[in-house]
DNA sequence: TTAATAGTGTCTCTGAGACACTATGTG
DNA sequence: CACATAGTGTCTCAGAGACACTATTAA
């Protein structure tokens, strides 16, 4: 901004520069909101009131100002959207195929949202609902993921959303064995069975108890707070709390 | 295209997206051509010849053209700043601060490609040129990264291009250990010493010979030539060539 | 008491690193 | 021959999985 004194060296620079400004794509930013429930991945999703993909369901999202970084875009689709703030949320993939919107160029920077479930009371109208979220392939060779609804039927998914979902799931396989990301998804204390449940439930697959335990102990990343599980039919597990680490 | 008949159900949509329309964010792609020669990391820079940042140094990079994919417009500068066609890119990060240029709002996606040195025949004017790539970091915590000239010389990176330049290093040194980037940086023949060392460039630490070679004989991802490299001053490796995984 | 889960002891297997060795090319 | 690097044999150590066991709570 201080830089605007049309010097003669700045000429060539507007010259491309206003070749390109008559038209120019539209920017938003979609947030893929995920939880774990009962053992089983969720995602937020809405339904979409107009064309196109009118009655399909969509990832919540906004368009970018024009003074807001892509991150506080993110932020503001987070609390405008399901009323949520100050949780982890990461940028994911940036989604600019010409034809993905089918009324005009529209090029979305797509983030996820990893929230504790307890903290997404959601309003769930019927157009706004936690959908289960499957993943029809194994480990981390990608494709898209599938949403369903109450019912275990397959929702119809707007836009790319599906192809953006299954990015989703790649990203969380992979990083889950270097990063610290299963805590996001549970309240602040937690049982070493929750948390090797949601483990589970983003790899879909069973995994070893004792080993689990070994390594999240090792980690480093936990502590446990002396306080047992409430509310059990059965023996009450310590409840450890995430400690986060000094870098 | 086909539902644009002004149904009153688009209403809805046409008011919010008229009140963003009067100014959109201008959005680029930039591109990091990556390549490992004598064992050193480099990265393809051009010399700024106009403001902002008029004499640093900076990814080269373009407009996206509205009938144009994110990929496409890379593919593109990459064939036009560098001459190269048909190497490895992947989509990084897309930069969004509202300040990263001075003169307007400019989200650029970022992508990084890797290439052999071999085909990397820079026309190398003064304009541009392989810059030495260093990472003052260790392993993948992250963090900005320096440009270096020929003589070792810190050189001055236009706009936030150091830190796009760390968040490639910290991609690199990530995904090298699970998938098969290494080979990208070598010609079709190579020693698994050259591999080696390629490996050990994007890590910044040493690696242990045999643990190398057997990871990489039991990946199954190399098959031998039977030929010998040749003009060596001493007993000459054998050649190996990348066979692609089957999915 | 039984039922159910929490939590552990111990064995095996596999892969990484350390070290030392043999093999094979050039000069 | 000496020399430098290619390539391997083998030991140790650490982490993951398998299996079986003990511990602790509710009902």
């Amino acid at each position: 901004m201080s830089d605007t004194k049309q010097n003669p060296e700045e000429q060539a620079f507007l010259r491309e520069y206003q070749a390109q400004d008559f038209e120019r794509p539209s920017v938003t930013v979609d947030v893929a909101i995920v939880t774990v429930a009962d053992g089983e991945l969720r995602v937020l999703c809405l339904k979409r009131p107009d064309h196109p993909f009118k009655g399909a369901w969509a990832l919540p999202g906004g368009f970018v100002r024009m003074n807001e970084s892509l991150e506080e875009t993110a932020a503001r689709v987070m609390r405008e959207k399901a009323g949520l703030e100050g949780v982890f949320l990461e940028q994911l993939e940036t989604m600019g195929e010409p034809a993905r919107d089918p009324r005009t160029r529209v090029i979305t920077v797509v983030y996820y949202a990893l929230v504790d479930a307890a903290e997404l009371q959601t309003s769930s109208g019927a157009d706004i609902e936690l959908c289960w979220l499957s993943v029809p392939w194994k480990g981390e060779r990608g494709g898209s993921a599938e949403v369903r609804g109450e019912d275990g039927k397959k929702l119809p998914v707007a836009f790319d959303h599906a192809e953006i979902l299954g990015l989703v799931m790649k990203r969380l396989r992979g990083k889950l064995d270097y990063a610290p990301i299963g805590f996001e998804l549970l309240p602040e204390r937690f049982t070493l069975r929750e948390l090797q449940e949601v483990h589970e439930a983003i790899l879909s697959r069973k995994l070893n108890k004792h080993s689990f335990r070994r390594k999240v102990l090792a980690s480093g990343l936990v502590s446990p707070t002396g306080a047992l599980e409430q509310d059990v039919d059965f023996r009450p597990a310590q409840l450890f709390r995430f400690k986060k680490p000094r870098r």
